[in-house]
DNA sequence: ATAGAATGCTTAATCGTTTAAATTAAAAAT
DNA sequence: ATTTTTAATTTAAACGATTAAGCATTCTAT
């Protein structure tokens, strides 16, 4: 049995098609179709089992209600969560979303964009990898509709949400230097993208603040592709080095669930050898026979806004541009808990 | 500036887009176009970075390239990663992936399936949830190609890829009794699932195979939606009972979860307080003090496999039907190991 | 020279909808 | 008895692509 359609309708009612439009519209009465006539055709459509053609849809109104969601790395369980989130608001409004992970490569993503623009989605929210610049000039140059999420370019004026990365990892800081450690290192991606900067910004400053001078030898940087070795040659020169790190803040889940392997590897005791406070958050960081302090994003809102901001940039083409920055909150566990000589 | 079509290019290069079509779709020697305008219209096509309205293409030729995937729990690593790679798999072969996940309700199943059907997937690869039958026989009916993933219908004749779920169980708990552990309960969703109830059995005929007596109290069934909580009750169950069990397997992840942060709580030490085996896979399951054995399912190969039965069947829809059952594999770890007075 | 084949291109229908404009018929106003 | 309004419906173009069929040319063979 095939799938009917607007002609089979108005064939068995012996109408022309756009009287059937026009009832299954709701538009009957602007269009002052008869009572009768509209209460026949809505029976038929119901007989038909009639359900429209997406496609015949959009190419007629050049909408598809789809949504293009770039992320960077959805195997990251925070991006993941974002994708549910972003994926519930969206159908809740009547959207499809189809997501895509670039895997941190600009090159991908670039790919990505190209597929979902002859998709034709009638919107983007991109999680930016580092070196897509180019990619959002173009959105912007082509007036696609877009949103960035969780990551942006500061140089670029475009709608974003983002949390406020300068002041999360300065938080941090702040945090770790309260409970009582001095010598406090923190792991980040080799990246020049501002929410990495800002991370590490942060966290400067919170030493700075508190008359903690920083060492070069405390900001470890390391690839994102090859994360695995980087990270443990990384833990290996802490260890080794005379001026001995006490705590550890972990700018990324990715490091700290690599760098919690290996110092288990390693038998160290957190936070005896060394306390740790992570960004992303995660089932992980529960489980841990010590559970792990955390900056916990606001994951929901996040997700939630950037849908809010795209689709109300849909409706209206000619709204302002928005932009947000997000608080995040310090989830304080035992992975940084006060050292046994300091201060409660 | 707005995107290109086909017949823009054709006005450019004064030709009619019958043409253009012929060229862009490289059929320029069977339709004979002539070797000089057919340069000509690669040339305008690339000036004008031409990309084909997949809508158009789609409404026309009733292929959309896209498959749908419905997803009982996406909130389950191991089905987030099941996604993941039914996504690349099917990207390799030139089709988009539309995600949704159910959340084990068999209504919002049977929603996204018109949401989807709709949208004029060209087929589905689903992870059932209970109750969904009805829906199984509906694509069967209309004659929409389908696979069902990692769950499936015995009672229903459907192409299907899953795990040997009953040799999986049946491994685990061979497992445990091997490592000297002999009061061995089993925690699993309240549900009649097939899968579920073959984890079940497994286990059953692991006991009985080696002369120890199932005790009904051993099986504790939980529902999914008020897992939270029941699985706290059950741990306080068994704990309180006199035949105090010595190991546990878990039927699923968000069950080992669960009971994983009950059992923290409690201050119970896994294994000397309670050995445990679980199904499915994650991070956590590394990252707890105590790493956990686990039932390895043969992820990859499953989400391959799903997407190979799927595009064969669209290319020939008269190719007969295709069941797999895949073995998965136990991976033994500290969670699990030989009790101290037993043999090792 | 001329039928027939080969070549190169256009026409027009089609997929399933939407919607402005045209048409017709009936009712109301003159 | 006309004209004007109003109501109810149809027509047809459009969205952007594909493709069978048709139409001119030019070339080849008789």
């Amino acid at each position: 049995m095939k799938k009917a359609s607007l002609k089979d309708i108005a064939q068995q009612a012996g109408v022309s098609t756009a009287l059937v439009s026009y009832v299954l519209n709701g538009k009957e009465k602007e269009t002052r179709v008869g009572e009768a006539i509209a209460q026949k055709i809505r029976l038929i459509a119901k007989e038909l089992n009639y359900q429209p053609n997406h496609l015949a849809k959009s190419l007629r109104s050049g909408k598809t209600h789809t949504i293009g969601l770039i992320i960077a790395d959805i195997s990251n369980p925070f991006f993941a969560n974002i994708a549910r989130v972003v994926e519930d608001e969206a159908k809740k409004n009547g959207y499809t979303v189809i997501i895509g992970s670039c895997d941190e490569h600009a090159e991908k993503s670039w790919d990505l964009l190209n597929v979902l623009i002859n998709r034709q989605v009638d919107g983007f929210i991109i999680v930016s990898c580092e070196g897509s610049e180019n990619q959002v000039h173009y959105l912007k140059e082509r007036n696609i509709p877009f949103v960035l999420l969780d990551r942006h370019f500061p140089e670029i004026q475009t709608d974003f949400v983002a949390t406020n990365n300068y002041k999360a990892s300065y938080d941090a800081g702040i945090h770790l230097i309260k409970s009582g450690y001095s010598k406090i290192g923190i792991m980040a991606y080799k990246s020049n993208m501002y929410h990495m900067e800002e991370r590490v910004r942060g966290y400067k400053h919170a030493l700075r603040d508190n008359h903690i001078e920083f060492h070069d030898a405390w900001l470890k940087e390391v690839h994102f592709e090859t994360m695995d070795s980087e990270v443990r040659t990384a833990i290996d020169e802490i260890l080794a080095s005379e001026q001995r790190l006490d705590a550890m803040i972990f700018a990324t889940y990715g490091l700290a669930i690599n760098a919690l392997k290996y110092i288990n590897e390693l038998r160290l005791k957190v936070p005896s050898d060394m306390a740790i406070v992570s960004f992303g958050q995660a089932e992980v960081f529960d489980l841990y026979y010590c559970p792990i302090t955390y900056v916990r994003q606001p994951l929901e809102m996040l997700g939630k806004t950037s849908v809010e901001f795209l689709l109300k940039k849909l409706k209206n083409p000619e709204e302002g541009m928005k932009q947000i920055l997000m608080e995040a909150k310090l989830i304080a566990r035992e992975s940084s808990k006060a050292k046994a000589v300091a201060a409660g």
